[in-house]
DNA sequence: TTGAAACATGAGTCAACATTCAGGTTCGGG
DNA sequence: CCCGAACCTGAATGTTGACTCATGTTTCAA
């Protein structure tokens, strides 16, 4: 893969990236103001004109680092998806199982969703402005996930079944929770919450064996 | 709610529908014709001018019968919840639990989606084209499927849990299968997919008792 | 100190629509 | 046959905004 200096960002520049360290402040500025910008009004209502001001630089500076209007905006969803990953990971890294790893995950999502509301809603927008950076999201995560799934499968950690329909399932129930609870309702208790789409996804629907049981 | 003449859309021109039979077929043309583009180029990409010419009716005439390109995007997107709830409520109609109403619907939802793909798109679109139709969308699905889980939880068909929550989990988990094997891959076995989900969302991914278990 | 590479700038270009409008055409009842 | 309502039309208007470019300014190594 490329080498992400900074935070992961691909940058733009034909082959190489800014050479002066004015040069890798005004790219990050741009970055942070086009991602902003994005993120609250959208592609297709962000004037580029908006990012230089947010960036404070001139209009023309944009070009000097992006190719176009669609190039930033795809070198942004890939860069929240190496961030998404790299929380993600890191929260689940000690589980002691699959099945703790999931109600982990989730519960980092849903904060992590919380903490970059803008950059969620590129990432989403993205199946409509740049459907390959969009697949490619996607397909880089199920790739890494349905590995967990399969291996966890073969020790017995949780049942079999279709990883793949599995993983495509979860991610889908995690991405509607995330917008639900975490940009929409951005005041409901993110513990709940994920505490019950958890026991969900373990669980399931069907009703508990009936037993004297309980906690 | 409101009259839906024909097939359920609710059409323009200030308050009342075309009169004539010449005026209904017109409204027709268009709104399919705007399904069609809508759904295949996406909200930005599509002109009133691709929308006229597939109808085949001139530019002007598309002012006749709505007040703007939104507003038609709006009208697809209200048509594609009605007679997607109704798709379902149908597939759905004579389950005998709720565990086989899950089991029905996702089968259905996929088969549903593969059918009208275009029809599909328009909807994800309308989050950023039109943020309210889109929320209507799901809050009036959600609102239905909320109640069903809660009676059944009460028949003890189903666990408790947080109904809310839980119906936000499935229907992300349908819409990205929805995406993934019926807009994506459409040549994948949708039966197949529809039982893998539907084991995950009934079962969940905890491992199953080892048989000749105590209970 | 100096020259050239790197970086910055914003007025101007240009194509792409959404929407309007003034003037037809068709239809149906009387 | 006649008239008004309903319907149809596409050229013209006006706006918007991505992208270019000719011309500076800054940086830094030699």
């Amino acid at each position: 893969m490329s080498q992400h200096s900074g935070s992961g960002v691909a940058a733009a520049q034909e082959r190489t990236g800014p050479k002066t360290e004015r040069g890798r402040r005004t790219l990050r500025r741009l970055l942070d103001a086009a991602g902003e910008e994005f993120g609250v009004r959208g592609y297709h209502e962000t004037a580029i004109s908006h990012i230089t001001q947010r960036a404070g630089v001139g209009l023309g500076t944009f070009y000097v680092y992006f190719k176009s209007k669609e190039e930033v905006f795809k070198a942004l969803v890939a860069d929240m998806g190496a961030r998404t990953r790299h929380a993600l990971s890191e929260s689940v890294k000690d589980a002691p199982n699959r099945l703790e790893a999931e109600r982990l995950g989730i519960q980092a999502y849903l904060e992590f969703v919380r903490m970059h509301k803008s950059l969620y809603r590129v990432v989403m927008e993205a199946q409509f402005v740049a459907p390959d950076a969009y697949r490619a999201y996607y397909r880089t995560f199920s790739d890494a996930y349905r590995q967990q799934l399969s291996q966890a499968a073969k020790r017995g950690e949780i049942s079999d079944g279709d990883a793949e329909v599995r993983v495509w399932a979860l991610m889908g129930a995690s991405t509607f929770l995330g917008l639900k609870y975490g940009v929409w309702e951005d005041g409901a208790d993110v513990n709940a919450v994920s505490e019950a789409a958890a026991d969900l996804m373990i669980n399931g629907l069907a009703p508990r064996a009936k037993n004297g049981d309980a906690s």
